[in-house]
This record gives C-alpha cells, sequence and structure tokens, in this order.
DNA sequence: AATATAAAGTTGACTGACTCAAGCTCCTGC
DNA sequence: GCAGGAGCTTGAGTCAGTCAACTTTATATT
C-alpha cells in the first residue's frame, strides 16, 4: 500500500494548497463587494446566474435554501440588476434574468475578480490553459447540467474586441 | 489587443470552474463538520493549525477576526483538541496548540476530506502532480511563511503504513 | 371533474457565524 | 516610570443563511 499512501499525501497537499487559494478567492470577492457597497453573495449570484435560470436552480448552483434565493432576487430587483420573467409554461416557475446594466455590472465584476487572481499574476499563459483543462476535468465530474434553451449572457473582456470572444464563449467543450 | 482579450476569457472560465470546485469543497466540508457535529470552522481551524502558533497568526491564516480566534480556542480547548500554551519570552503571546488527539483527529479530517474530493476521484497521479505544481506556484506567490521554531504536525495518512509515510512527510519540497 | 400530492416560491421567526468597540495584560521606547 | 502599542478577551450587535408554514400552480388518481 506504499502507492496508496504517496497519493493520499500529494491529495492532502492539493487539498492544502487549494485551501489557501480558497482564502485569496473569498478574500478578493469580499473586498470587490464591498467596494461596490453591496453584500459578496450579490457577486456570487451575478457569477452563477451566467444565464436566465429558474430561482430553484440559482439555489441548486449557490448552495443555498430557496428562501434565501428570494432575498438574492429581491435585492438584484431593486437594484434594478435582474428581473423576475414567467416561465412559458409552468407558472410556478420565475426565471432570474439579468437587465442590461446587471449583465454591465456582471462583466466589469468578472473582469475585476479575473485579473486580481493569483494565476493571472503568477502564471504564464501555458500554465493557465493546463489549470483550466485541470479544473473542467473537476467540475464537470460532479454536475454540469444547464437547462439548455436559455442564452448564455455574454462576457465581453473589453469593449475593444468583438470576434475573438464571441468565438472562444461559443465553444467550451 | 487580440492575445489580452483571449487571456482574460482564459482567466474568467478559471474563475468559474474554480468557483463550482471551491463550492464542492466547502459543501464537503461542512458535511464532514456535521458529521462530527462541530462547527465547520473548527475544520478549517484543524486544518490550518498545521503546527503550534500564536492566536493572532491563526485569526490572519483564518482570514478572522482575534476575538473569533478566541472563540474557536474555547470551543477546542473545551473538546479537548487543543490548548493554549504561554509563549516563552512573550507572555501576551498565547499558542494554540493541538493535543495528542486533536492530531488524531486533524489527520482522519484531511484524510477524509482529501479523499472525497474531486481531484482524488477523476485525475490521475500525473495529472495531480501537475495541479499540485500550478497550485503552488499560485499559493507560494502571496504568503508562504511560516514562523520556524515550531514542528510542524504529522499527517500520516493511515495506521498501516509507517515508512513511506515519515519519510514523505518529511520532505515535501 | 374532484381530490390529493407535490413542486416553486414567499414570508416571518430564528440561529449562529462573525465583527466591533472597549478593556485587560504585557511589552517597548522615551 | 510612563506613554503607546500589541495580543488576547468580553459583551453587544449585525447579518448571512435556515426552518417551518403558507400560497399558487402543476400533476396524478379516481
Amino acid at each position: 500500500m506504499r502507492k496508496d499512501a504517496r497519493s493520499e499525501q500529494l491529495d492532502a497537499e492539493i487539498l492544502s494548497c487549494l485551501a489557501e487559494l480558497i482564502g485569496q478567492v473569498v478574500a478578493y470577492g469580499e473586498k470587490i463587494a464591498q467596494r461596490f457597497s453591496f453584500p459578496s453573495f450579490f457577486i456570487k449570484a451575478l457569477h452563477t446566474l451566467d444565464c436566465p435560470m429558474a430561482m430553484k436552480e440559482l439555489g441548486r448552483r449557490m448552495h443555498c435554501d430557496p428562501s434565501f434565493v428570494t432575498v438574492i432576487a429581491d435585492g438584484l430587483e431593486k437594484r434594478g440588476l435582474a428581473r423576475r420573467e414567467a416561465h412559458p409554461g409552468d407558472r410556478r416557475i420565475k426565471n432570474l434574468v439579468l437587465t442590461d446594466e446587471g449583465v454591465e455590472l456582471r462583466q466589469r465584476v468578472e473582469r475585476e475578480l479575473a485579473a486580481r487572481m493569483p494565476w493571472s499574476r503568477v502564471l504564464d499563459r501555458n500554465e493557465r490553459e493546463q489549470l483550466l483543462a485541470l479544473l473542467r476535468k473537476m467540475a464537470s465530474a460532479d454536475n454540469a447540467v444547464v437547462p439548455d434553451g436559455e442564452p448564455p449572457y455574454p462576457l465581453a473582456p473589453t469593449g475593444e474586441v468583438d470576434d475573438a470572444v464571441s468565438a472562444a464563449s461559443a465553444g467550451p467543450g
């Protein structure tokens, strides 16, 4: 069982490094939330809302109670960042849809976050491609189901680009 | 500016995948905490306490207020997992030291966590080595200072192994 | 068609993680 | 020896997040 023990050692070190990384990411998220002066779960919500989705689905993705999704939706709506829309065919469901303003803010936040993250600072292009490949493998292991039929929001990095981005965001798999 | 835009796109995708991964890690952490029936920040504390350290230092690493470290220390002490020890030379400082029981529990938790994590399940050995290298690079970018002079706690993966483990935990770099 | 069951969302009460301000003890510089 | 500051603690307070109960709508059974 030598190999297994070494393997566990490896996993443990990954966990340690990742824990630290998580700390950094969360800290940055909160800092940015403060700057925009709203609670940090709005950042999380904006990020998670990558396309129109039922409130239930948002709750699933954010690992939180449906009642809390109501709070989030209220907040986003009050600030004009999103609105509830009736689901055609099932009137129980309310789709949460970002407004233009919401999409714009989402882009800004994404870009600011991404720019400050360690991988943007210390990894070169090749390493980042490598990292993404590994992360994708892990992220898609458990869940990767998007209720298709809903178009994703654009994630245009800057106003200066047009073709490269749309091509990239179109085919992630 | 094409290259730059593509780069941002890459960073953004990394952030997305990582956000999902963080969700999974946190969720597992809470599940395990529930099983041991104590709050999940104890898990974090046990993990962070990889060697005796001042309460202040624990607070820094956990990104939380000193007063909350007091709560943590109280809890760990009450359960016999750690104790406060006077710092020789500065009586303001209290070193938080895991008891034998604490070290043992820490090992168990680490192993259970590590075993359930996505990288243990979907990445092969080579990929995990790759991942660790990348994570190390990022984690050490910001902070990587251990107040040396304090011995780290052992992280023996299992009880069935003896030599391989001690060798592995001795030289991680 | 009527009734039962269940799912999506909302509301209000509540818990508990976490912070802030103030205080105590001890160290350091003048 | 006193002023200021660091490390820790205490008590009060805040806010993120949950739980239980309810409304509305969909679906299954008879």
